[in-house]
DNA sequence: AATATCACG
DNA sequence: ACGTACGTGATATTT
């Protein structure tokens, strides 16, 4: 007689999401805490039962709409939680890997589902178990064939009831406990039973009478009260009973006898448990399995390389040509010394036996070394790295180009995982692969192991070599799995090498006008510091916002506008507040001004220009986590402009001489995001109409005519537009108008009047975010957001807007990267000596060659058009001139 | 290392 | 009652 056990999924995820805390969590914010305890419960079950196969049943209620939900219904029972709802796709995800069957039925339940298979085992002659903590499914239990494990509370407190079990509990027999129940209600389920019949009543009169039916014959025997209350409450009971019946009858076309535990997806279930930081559960399972899964301890979990040491160029390229035939990308690791040179690479030769081999920068250079190397980049089946953008970088200073690139690890991970944070091949190995790379002192010669913070070169380029190898399945796998495989591939893949050669590129420096500003700064920055002090009475050092606090609320006397974590603060908004109050605010506010121009952008920048009058900044792709770009090293994305002074080092940005620059940009890139995401048919007409955007929102806004909005109007309009985008409050907006929380609320609602689908669009993104615990833009790109079911009212605003703001800044990062990508493309098509310098979010700038202007011009334009087809239009601005400053007007 | 401030989209 | 716009990076000061 097979064993079977029968678990219902959505009772048991219930009872492991409300006795286990929901802090339980991976790093990146997904709570785990029911599909972690169910995941437990279901491991210690097989352990516990050793069942011959295992099967999970799901409610799956009719489709509803919200409208036709009853308030009663509602009333009734407490909606399911937010983060229990998110886990129930992972509790199904774990039994894919288990490769355990989940099973539902379109407007049944668990239970009758349950019922269902039960009675199918028990007929075949085998044993089924039935494992919840629903005691509807009493009724179900039948000797020898069907028993049920009843989850009294928690993860590990069941009861196995046979025939006389139910009997001894409930004091009927198992077929007669739906009438039982049906008299006595269930407390617990809000469903109330005959008033004044219990536990012992009601099993009492069934086993008196038989069942409801002689009962309420029999109802005049009865005391008077409980006679009465038979009488008056006839019918619930009888509603009751049919809605306790447990149907036996749902379509499944699963035979049980195929049920078999024991056949894990081993690859699925390391992935899966890995992502879910599982550790301590994978290793239940492995022994589960005998041993079957890798483990940290077991030899398959450690990497360990058989090093070979390349002395020769000749021999590397032997080696590389050995590998020429095979259409797998290779797996390479590499290092670099302080001015980016090649120093070290590493290429897994063969990755059945880990055999890496590993080559020295010197020898590395050696034409013969080169030519082998830029033959299998090119020619095989390319390569994968780790940070592909710099080691493009080491290739191109030898003259070689990476085109053959595959899988950037640390790019998967980023999309996998935007707030990951620093995508190390240590940790990535350890969280998808489980795996180590661990120093074996006693290792023997020839057979080097992989030393955990070596500082041989060789080393360490073949431990990223290696882990590489075993990242990139895993990496790749989970981007299919969550259909990001085209961003990865159509998208970020090739931005790499875009990135890649514009960070090698640089942008031109005017160093002599630089100079002349900075020095002009210095001077300003001296001046204004002499007149506070002399205003002041005393000196003091005006870049101390401490000092400066005493100076304004203790000695002067001035009234602080509000406070930071240490004090009042001195921010540029408090001080516009008390201009009025003292000379010395105004020249504070210039001084600020001033002294920021001069640090971070004259000194600043000229500290950052090279030899050749160019600044190289680094554009990082794996930090923003909306999936925009980032720039370090100096910072190009925010070169002043919204002041005339600040403007000015613009026109220190110039093209390499005899080019020109040419500045594209697109116009309201985020409020066109919103219009298509929302497909508001007021901000649609809008953009289709080609007006302009903040007149005609205003003038809906305000309710005038287009022709009669004021710049005052205008001007709030816009605010509003992109406060919006931000999630912004009345209270926000009230702050940066300058007028009164109340005020702002009206033009916020009026707002929202005039475009309804905004408002509609901001709440169902919200909502969407807390099912699926992560925000998701029409290209696939997704962000966690797991504040937004924090107890913490303020932090779980911040989620809220969080989640509001992703899709918008996202799918306009996503359309600028393929603008990005497209522009690229065409210039290397026509063999352009033009070239793409720099990119400031929705803006690029190139450097264009005399002969190559007016084509080069319409096909940056029509590329950024056409990068993405949205409801309305996408309008790009484009100027050319001499210097930043000049190209952008 | 943390904090305050401020530059940009 | 409380806090109050998303996303970055650099600088100077203070701890």
């Amino acid at each position: 007689m097979a064993k079977v056990l029968l678990l219902d999924g959505n009772s048991l995820t219930y009872r492991a999401f409300f006795a286990l805390p929901t802090d339980m969590a991976t790093a990146s914010g997904q709570v785990t805490n029911a599909v972690f305890g169910f995941t437990s419960m279901l491991l210690n079950l097989v352990r516990d039962q050793k069942p011959k196969g295992v099967v999970v049943a799901f409610d799956r209620p009719e489709p509803t709409f919200r409208h036709e939900m009853l308030p009663e219904y509602k009333a009734q029972r407490e909606p399911t939680p937010d983060l229990l709802i998110q886990q129930f796709g992972l509790v199904r995800e774990v039994l894919e890997a288990l490769n355990v069957p989940a099973v539902d039925a379109v407007g049944f339940e668990a239970d009758d589902v349950l019922a269902t298979i039960a009675t199918q085992v028990a007929d075949s002659g085998d044993e089924a178990i039935i494992v919840t903590g629903d005691r509807d499914i009493y009724q179900m239990v039948r000797d020898p064939f069907i028993k049920v494990l009843y989850n009294r509370r928690g993860v590990s407190d069941y009861a196995l009831y046979d025939e006389a079990g139910i009997i001894d509990r409930t004091g009927v027999s198992s077929d007669l406990y739906p009438q039982y129940a049906a008299l006595r209600g269930d407390p617990s389920d809000n469903l109330p039973g005959i008033p004044g019949v219990g536990e012992k009543t009601a099993a009492k009169l069934i086993n008196a009478y038989g069942g409801l039916d002689g009962i309420f014959e029999h109802a005049e025997d009865q005391t008077p009260k409980l006679q009465q209350n038979l009488v008056e409450f006839e019918e619930r009971a009888r509603q009751n009973f049919d809605a306790m019946v447990l149907r036996t009858d749902v379509p499944i076309d699963l035979d049980p006898r195929t049920f078999n535990w024991g056949e894990v997806d081993v690859a699925k279930a390391q992935r899966l448990f890995d992502l879910l930081e599982f550790n301590s559960l994978y290793e239940r399972l492995s022994e589960l399995l005998g041993g079957l899964l890798p483990t940290l301890e077991s030899e398959g979990g450690v990497l360990e390389a058989e090093l070979v040491q390349i002395a020769s160029a000749s021999e590397f390229a032997s080696h590389l040509d050995s590998l020429l035939t095979t259409k797998e990308p290779l797996s390479l690791g590499w290092s670099t010394d302080n001015e980016g040179s090649l120093s070290a690479l590493a290429v897994v030769l063969n990755a059945e036996t880990a055999e890496v081999m590993a080559i020295e920068g010197g020898v590395l250079e050696e034409p013969a070394a080169l030519a082998a190397l830029q033959r299998v980049l090119a020619e095989g089946g390319g390569f994968d790295t780790h940070h592909a953008k710099e080691f493009g970088r080491g290739l191109r200073r030898l003259g070689l180009h990476a085109e053959g690139l595959q899988t950037d690890t640390a790019i998967a991970a980023y999309l996998i995982d935007p707030t990951g944070g620093r995508y190390v091949l240590d940790d990535l190995l350890r969280k998808y692969c489980r795996s180590e790379l661990t120093r074996n002192e006693s290792a023997e010669a020839g057979q080097l192991e992989l030393g955990v913070g070596s500082e041989d070169l060789l080393i360490d380029a073949a431990r990223d070599a290696l882990a590489v190898n075993r990242l990139v399945p895993v990496l790749l796998t989970i981007l299919q799995d969550r259909s990001m495989f085209w961003l990865y591939d159509e998208v970020e893949r090739p931005l790499i090498s875009v990135l890649s050669r514009m960070e090698d590129v640089g942008i031109g420096v005017d160093v002599p006008e630089l100079t002349r500003m900075r020095d002009y700064l210095v001077d300003e920055v001296s001046r204004l510091e002499g007149a506070i002090q002399q205003l002041a009475g005393r000196e003091f050092n005006v870049n101390s916002t401490k000092q400066l606090r005493e100076v304004l609320f203790d000695e002067l006397g001035l009234t602080p506008q509000k406070k930071t974590k240490t004090g009042y603060s001195t921010d540029a908004a408090s001080l516009e507040k008390i201009r009025d109050q003292h000379e010395v605010v105004d020249l504070l506010l210039d001084y600020r001004e001033v002294e920021k121009l001069r640090s971070t952008y004259g000194q600043g920048l000229l500290d950052v220009v090279e030899d050749d009058g160019r600044i190289r900044a680094t554009f990082n792709q794996t930090v923003a986590r909306t999936g925009r770009l980032s720039s370090e090293d100096p910072n190009l994305h925010n070169i002043p402009v919204r002041t005339a002074l600040g403007r000015e080092f613009r026109k220190a940005f110039v093209p390499r001489d005899g080019y020109e620059l040419l500045v594209a940009d697109y116009n309201q890139i985020e409020l066109r995001v919103i219009a298509h995401l929302t497909d508001d048919p007021g901000l649609v007409h809008a953009f289709e109409s080609g007006e302009d955007i903040h007149n005609a929102t205003a003038a809906s806004v305000f309710g005038v005519k287009p022709d009669k909005v004021n710049t005052e109007q205008r001007s709030r309009a816009k605010m509003v537009s992109y406060g919006l985008a931000y999630g912004m409050e009345a209270y926000g907006l009230g702050q940066r108008l300058g007028i009164s929380t109340g005020e702002a609320s009206e033009i916020l609602e009026a707002y929202f009047l005039a475009f309804p689908s905004v408002k509609s669009f901001m709440d169902e993104i919200v909502e969407k975010t807390k099912v699926t615990g992560y925000t998701e833009t029409l290209f696939g790109r997704r962000r966690p957001i797991p504040d937004l079911n924090s107890p913490n009212f303020r932090v779980r605003q911040a989620a809220e807007r969080q989640a509001m703001n992703a899709p918008i800044q996202g799918l306009a990062a996503d359309i600028f990267k393929i603008a990005l990508v497209e522009i690229d493309h065409a210039l290397t098509e026509m063999k352009a000596q033009s070239a793409l310098v720099l990119q400031v979010h929705d803006e690029v700038i190139l450097e264009l060659h005399p002969d190559e202007i007016p084509e080069i011009r319409e096909l940056t334009v029509t590329k950024m058009s056409e990068a993405a087809e949205l409801r309305v239009p996408l309008e790009v601005h484009v100027a050319l001139g001499p210097t930043w400053a000049e190209a952008k007007n």
